[in-house]
DNA sequence: GGACCTGACCGTCCTAAAGG
DNA sequence: CCTTTAGGACGGTCAGGTCC
């Protein structure tokens, strides 16, 4: 497991992901595309970077800069942007903030071709701002659930599989990028099943990490997040109509796959031992 | 040795926001 | 309104290294 030294930024839980990373990233790389309403020339940069590593996976800074040969600019030139933009940038005895102070990309090994160099990819936070921000077309968000297969395996490892299943319902991925339905869940009683429970047991069992996660609980959280939501009505992007999985398809989508079943019915477990525990306690005045 | 690549610097200019 | 200043763009240097 690489540790923060090793990916080169720090970040935590999704509760984090709310309160900290995605306000921090609005305010420093924009809130809405670039594609859609033109800003700063720095959001627009930083906005064009993330796309690249989207669609791309892991690179070198180098690698980043030969995706776009045609452009004006040099490579070299390039290259010291992306790097700029990753690292921050001290003048004036400031520093100001890059990609991997905010945590939405990491260092993910070296390319030894020649010299050993720094590879970069998205982070988990990343790719929840990209979701978010970069206003990813389906086929986009698919790209990138193949290249971050490895990164969230239980969902974009599983994407194709999952697509087969539910379909469009897979791009639910959007409400959490968007912050919501993470904590204060307005979705007791709207179902049958516990969804209300589950969603409050994935805040508590990863309620120390606020400050400091690691990727593969991070990818755990955000799995179980992905699966116990399909169970909430939703309204997808423009549909004006809630759309809703019918129970047989999820109970399906464990059935089909006996990794993902024996995976998620551990956190299903972990919850009602949490609940129990706890109800064991009130129940004990029965026997005064 | 020379072409090319990488990482870490620095300096200067421009622009937009902040503050008088 | 003008001045100040922070953030950003961009050109450049330097010290390494690889590969031919």
């Amino acid at each position: 497991m690489p540790s923060p030294a090793e990916q080169g930024a720090i970040y935590g839980n999704l509760h984090s992901y709310k309160m900290f990373t995605r306000p921090t990233a609005q305010r420093l790389f924009g809130s809405y595309s670039f594609r859609k309403k033109s800003g700063p020339k720095h959001h627009e940069n930083i906005q064009k970077m993330l796309e690249i590593l989207a669609s791309n996976g892991t690179l070198t800074t180098w690698g980043m800069a030969k995706t776009h040969l045609a452009d004006s600019k040099s490579i070299r030139s390039q290259e010291k942007e992306y790097r700029r933009l990753l690292m921050g940038r001290m003048a004036r005895g400031k520093h100001t903030s890059g990609l991997l102070d905010v945590g939405l990309v990491v260092k993910d090994g070296k390319s030894m071709l020649k010299v050993p160099a720094d590879q970069y990819r998205l982070s988990l936070h990343g790719i929840l701002y990209s979701i978010d921000v970069l206003d990813l077309s389906n086929k986009q968000a698919d790209t990138m659930a193949a290249k971050y297969a490895h990164v969230l395996p239980m969902v974009f490892g599983k994407w194709g599989f999952l697509k087969k299943i539910i379909g469009d319902e897979v791009y639910r991925l959007k409400i959490l990028a968007g912050g919501l339905f993470m904590d204060n869940i307005q979705i007791a009683n709207i179902t049958n099943f516990p969804v209300y429970e589950l969603m409050t047991y994935l805040n508590v069992k990863y309620q120390n990490n606020f400050e400091q996660i690691n990727e593969e609980d991070l990818a755990d959280q955000i799995s179980f997040w992905f699966y116990t939501t399909l169970l909430v009505p939703s309204r997808l992007g423009s549909a004006k109509k809630q759309t809703s999985l019918a129970l047989n398809q999820w109970k399906k989508i464990f059935k089909d796959d006996p990794e993902l079943k024996t995976w998620y019915y551990g956190f299903v477990d972990d919850a009602i031992a949490f609940y129990s525990k706890r109800f064991k306690t009130i129940k004990k005045l029965d026997s005064l």
